[in-house]
DNA sequence: TGTTAGCACTCTCAAGTCTTGAGTGCTAAT
DNA sequence: ATTAGCACTCAAGACTTGAGAGTGCTAACA
């Protein structure tokens, strides 16, 4: 435990730390105002937080850096009791034109999060499993290709083109499309392509003996793809930040970033509210020296999208904590008076 | 005019640095095989390669490096006469699956194009101003929102999601969807906002006082924004390459790649066939010390769209204008049989 | 006994100096 | 016309140096 005097002092290096990125030394601290000891007094505290692992060095004569168990102390017990759930109206604007799209707001609200901040959000989109087919359409293109719209009942649409086999009519397909949409009609998105397999296909064969085929794929296209959005905003905000200026680490960073599933799968979490991972924490090595704050939103009961800023471990915790906080409530009403419609 | 030699030399000059980044010095040339003088005699010849502008020293004892004159020279003369229209099946694979989307096509043609270069490709999709209305639809979600589908006969797709009017019934919406479809079938993108002015509103009227406002709101989704779409391909390859050494470039570069407009107006070109910008000769500053290789492609006879690759001036210009100019003639050539099957 | 001043010590960072190697330009010989 | 030879230039890396920031320890002080 520390006493107070410790926690004092850890808090200001932790501060001064975040706002100049430069190790913090006995003599600066002791100039603050909050700060009434002398710099050798300040330095024997120093000795016993480093001893504890909360700081530390990075040469033998230089300031003091927070450690991963610094920035966690301090996150879980300066910040963390502070927080109160808030609201602090960052969609208010965003939604000013009543008819903006759900993608569009989800979207806007990546860029927005990641200009207050400076940092990189990320915000994975809604699971749609559990939302249901409302209609499936097909219309036909040509002779030879027509398009496949799926809607759900959350408003979302999925579309793929493809060709028709031969051997259909323009008749045949109609009829295909009736009994489609008769048997799909309020099937969530994670049952279809079981539904699809056990009831339908058989019906399939009655009309054409190769339709079998072409469904498959539109199987595989519609449902047995990652069906997560992923917004991503203001990655260039972390190439302004000090530590970013060895190159390797924009490469890596970079490649990290293309890669969708990896970003995905870095998101996802069973955990509600707000998780932060600092450092090594983390699971990908490529963002070791980052931190990673998530949040959670939800639609109706089950599904839910996360919404995430990655910035340094240095990283401003409590304004990103509020600010995630705030966001993840704000959505999660919008949802709810979104799915309170539809339903 | 260039003499054969000089023409030699500097090729063999363009050719070493492409490969290696580093200035050429006169030994390293007349080692080479094809090469059967002495240094000093490659040293005249370079003096006077200097002075005529095609090269140029770093500094006062480097090796030279050719310059923005002598890439074009190198371009113009020594490439463009060798290169003849082909054909080299890079997107047979692709294709491979029937029931690929072209949407889909596009995307991996550029995954495929940045991968065979190491540089970063960038696709702009088809134009779709001339392309048709094939179904207008609306499906209701909720008493309250709807989605509007728009299909075009390209088999485009786009979808917006809008809040219904309150003083709207369901009988009134099918009425309206009915009309729509009526009025706008078969008119091309192009000419949709001013149909819908001058002929459609006034009908709108008739059913709802408020869905002027509700159809603008639609109006301006579907057409009144940029209706291109951009793929961009391996990005973080360019930062392999050691002209990117400098953190300010990279920065520069990124922010200038997320703007997706000035991308659009730096692709978009009314010449047809390749084009290449060398150096100062691009629109924009940012990319003044790169190549840009843009080569066009077309949908039927008028839309058509751009693929380009991006890279340092320092660029393997005949592989990159051999592809380019391959991969357009397939895409035109698959565009055609899309095209026609849809005609 | 907790706090502080003082001092020797350590390490980084930037500036300055040296050395090496690659490359040039010029001249004189072939 | 071509080439060998030589003096000269410059960049880049290695090494040195000094200043500055910071520490730990000790002894004195309230």
């Amino acid at each position: 435990m520390l006493t107070d005097r410790q926690l004092l002092i850890l808090q200001v290096i932790i501060d001064d730390f975040i706002e100049s990125a430069h190790p913090v030394g006995s003599r600066a601290i002791s100039k603050k105002d909050e700060i009434s000891y002398s710099a050798a007094t300040i330095r024997n505290v120093m000795a016993d937080l480093e001893e504890m692992g909360y700081i530390e060095k990075t040469h033998s004569s230089s300031g003091r850096v927070p450690s991963q168990k610094g920035y966690r102390y301090y996150v879980d017990h300066v910040i963390a009791p502070t927080i109160k759930e808030g609201n602090l109206s960052i969609m208010k604007d965003l939604i000013r034109d009543e008819f903006i799209d759900f993608e569009k707001l989800v979207q806007k609200s990546a860029e927005v999060l990641s200009d207050l901040t400076n940092y990189t959000s990320i915000i994975l989109g809604p699971e749609l499993f559990e939302t249901k087919v409302k209609q499936l359409q097909i219309v036909p293109i040509s002779d030879y290709s027509a398009v496949a719209i799926l809607v759900t009942d959350s408003g979302h649409v999925e579309h793929r083109s493809f060709t028709i086999p031969e051997d259909i009519s323009p008749s045949d397909l109609e009829k295909l499309v009736n009994i489609l949409n008769e048997r799909l009609k309020g099937v969530s998105l994670a049952r279809l392509p079981q539904v699809i397999t056990t009831e339908v296909v058989s019906l399939m064969k009655v009309y054409v003996r190769d339709f079998e085929k072409s469904f498959n794929y539109l199987q595989s296209a519609f449902f047995q793809e990652q069906p997560v959005k992923l917004y991503i905003g203001g990655i260039t905000n972390l190439l302004t930040q000090p530590e970013f200026n060895d190159i390797n680490k924009v490469r890596s960073f970079y490649q990290m970033m293309e890669n969708e599933d990896q970003v995905v799968n870095l998101l996802k979490t069973p955990q509600h509210g707000i998780r932060v991972s600092i450092g090594n924490e983390n699971k990908l090595d490529e963002i070791k020296d980052f931190s990673l704050i998530t949040a959670s939103y939800q639609l109706g009961n089950e599904q839910k999208g996360t919404i995430a800023l990655l910035g340094p471990t240095r990283m401003e915790y409590r304004k990103v904590i509020t600010l995630l906080n705030s966001l993840s409530n704000e959505m999660t009403d919008a949802l709810y008076l979104w799915y309170k419609n539809n339903g």
